[in-house]
DNA sequence: TGTGGCACTGCACAGCTGTGCAGTTGCCGC
DNA sequence: GCGGCAACTGCACAGCTGTGCAGTGCCACA
């Protein structure tokens, strides 16, 4: 014996006004009596009626949903995006539809519920949806992810990558590190490969031998196992993983399997700033990205919705020491280069 | 310059037939032409077509919608949960409308958009939410929750929160403890209670001294502030947190600030098994429920949907034995009772 | 009393889909 | 050639809301 849901119809009836009025009742600014319009409420409220705002929608061609795309929710710092994200959205009166792109459904079902624009939180943004959303007007805005292939629009928020990347090599260099290796995952999100390079570069241009390594996903698991390969044969003295959670990979299992004195025998830096990274049994030193300004540019390009022109956000990072790596200075200092 | 979605009479005209056979060209088993399906969907792909849900919904008076409830979402076990359920759902088709009910924002929205039924992982279900469920024939799944307080129906999925208590007391037990504490949050959550009560019978039948801690919210900061007042004078020597995330603020509390050796010291136990407390980091020991059972119960519940009679299903819990406890009998034996 | 203005109300339509029903078309058998 | 049948196809309506437009009743004013 399913219950359908209370309609205007429904309340009408019981008020004695025509479904117009029920209507009228429940849009701001609209003209009813005021005699009408509290019978109208007290039959709603009998009733436990609510406005039906697929009905709604569709008939005024703007939606209230946000498609909210995350894969990876267990991520600590995705996670706290998500938090921060969905918050923001119903303060502004904005409903969030999350999908997870690690199920193995298909993102473009987004569109079938009319979302007004699709939030890309994590994983690439596959070309069939980039177009879908061109086709049919809805506003993409990707964090952290390079701009789509075609001259499509897209809102785009990023943090500043290269400069963080840098920002982790100086550290480690004024650490006293001449041996380091950074460690990303294989997936080839252009923020992280760009906080890769940048740390490369940086690293080369001050003659630090480097390694690079990039196998599995992006997580903690790729971090023990990265940390177990690295710091087999002894020599790397820093790591810098583009994760805070590959860097705690990493950090965790230097201190528990491979015996290694964090940050006196190895220094450690990761990139995020995740909640995790600040208790007391990590103390991971890493590059923050703010959440709040990165949830603040999100909820603007939401807000300002598909009819907007595009903008590009570029959010800076700092720096956030705590105690993985070594002291600046303490170490011998870095060989000269040679020439 | 705003373009509108793409509705079956764009398709249709583009593909010269009628609306009703674009309609049926999306419905599996409906009657078309193969030749008239095929025009249709190549318009379709063309032109970016995707069903309109919000208008199918309103016409088969039936939704794919599902309102999913969490505050805390970056509290890891509930993030793992979420996590798990949205990859469930949209494996069987349906979308996961996410409300995070520490944003300030009204619970009763989800209705708005026609949510065939509503799961709560957190937080208590306000009456008001109850009855709009029960008005308008939406289910609603409550996890590890009160039973609603009218006869209202609800599908209750709970583990077994009184068996972990015990266990976990029983296990301090055999750990040689003889003075514990218990720390739970203010929040008065059913499970939550049941769990510190259980242990508290268990205790006090063992003839072993314990205290209980309920202050602040459920988060690692909590778990921080307890250890800090409980270990300040020495006594304490077994600590059960009811949640893992209390339990770890507690362990890594002891470790690095109050200088304590665990397990050798203090044994601590959690409750949850969230996927942080596996890492090497931490190594705690701790109650499990069973993620992939709890998602499971929850994807039949809704899947049966809002017309089926409701059910309870409670699951059970298992110690996951890690480093945080002392050996069992390893520690002096237990005081015999006085008189 | 007639008239204009005002506040309110209801009708009817749009927005997009699914589907029952009736109509059309083509084909087969006699 | 004609009846009968099957396969399609389109019309029209339902599902629920918001809103333009016209209509109603009332009051004030000339």
């Amino acid at each position: 014996m399913t219950r359908r849901f209370v309609s205007a119809a429904d309340v009408a009836r019981r008020a004695g006004v025509s479904r117009s009025a029920v209507s009228r009742a429940f849009t701001p600014g609209a003209q009813v009596s005021e005699a009408a319009r509290k019978r109208i409420q007290e039959a709603a409220e009998d009733l436990g009626y609510r406005v039906n705002r697929l009905a709604r929608t569709l008939h005024q061609q703007r939606s209230d949903l946000v498609g909210v795309v995350g894969g990876n929710l267990v991520n600590p710092y995705i996670s706290a995006q998500l938090e921060a994200l969905s918050a923001g959205l119903q303060r502004r009166g904005l409903q969030c539809l999350l999908l997870n792109s690690g199920g193995g459904g298909d993102l473009a079902a987004l569109l079938d519920y009319r979302v007004r624009s699709v939030v890309l939180l994590s994983g690439a943004a596959p070309d069939e949806l980039v177009r879908l959303c061109a086709r049919n007007g809805a506003r993409m805005v990707l964090i952290g992810r390079p701009a789509p292939p075609e001259g499509t629009s897209a809102d785009l928020i990023l943090a500043d990558s290269a400069a963080g990347g840098r920002l982790a090599a100086r550290r480690l260099i004024a650490a006293g590190c001449r041996n380091v290796a950074v460690v990303q995952s294989a997936s080839r999100t252009s923020a992280k490969v760009d906080r890769a390079d940048a740390f490369c570069t940086e690293m080369q241009a001050a003659g630090v031998t480097f390694t690079r390594w990039a196998e599995g996903p992006n997580s903690y698991d790729t971090g023990c196992s990265a940390a177990r390969v690295l710091l087999a044969q002894p020599g790397i003295d820093g790591i810098f993983g583009v994760t805070d959670e590959l860097a705690l990979g990493v950090l965790n299992t230097a201190r528990s399997e491979m015996g290694r004195d964090v940050p006196r025998s190895l220094s450690v830096i990761g990139f995020d700033d995740a909640p995790v990274s600040a208790w007391a049994s990590h103390g991971l030193t890493t590059i923050r990205q703010s959440l709040s300004q990165l949830t603040e540019a999100t909820l603007d390009a939401v807000e300002r919705g598909p009819s907007s022109v595009p903008r590009t956000v570029r959010l800076p990072v700092t720096l956030v020491e705590r105690c993985s790596v070594s002291p600046r200075g303490a170490a011998a200092p870095l060989r000269p280069e040679a020439g």
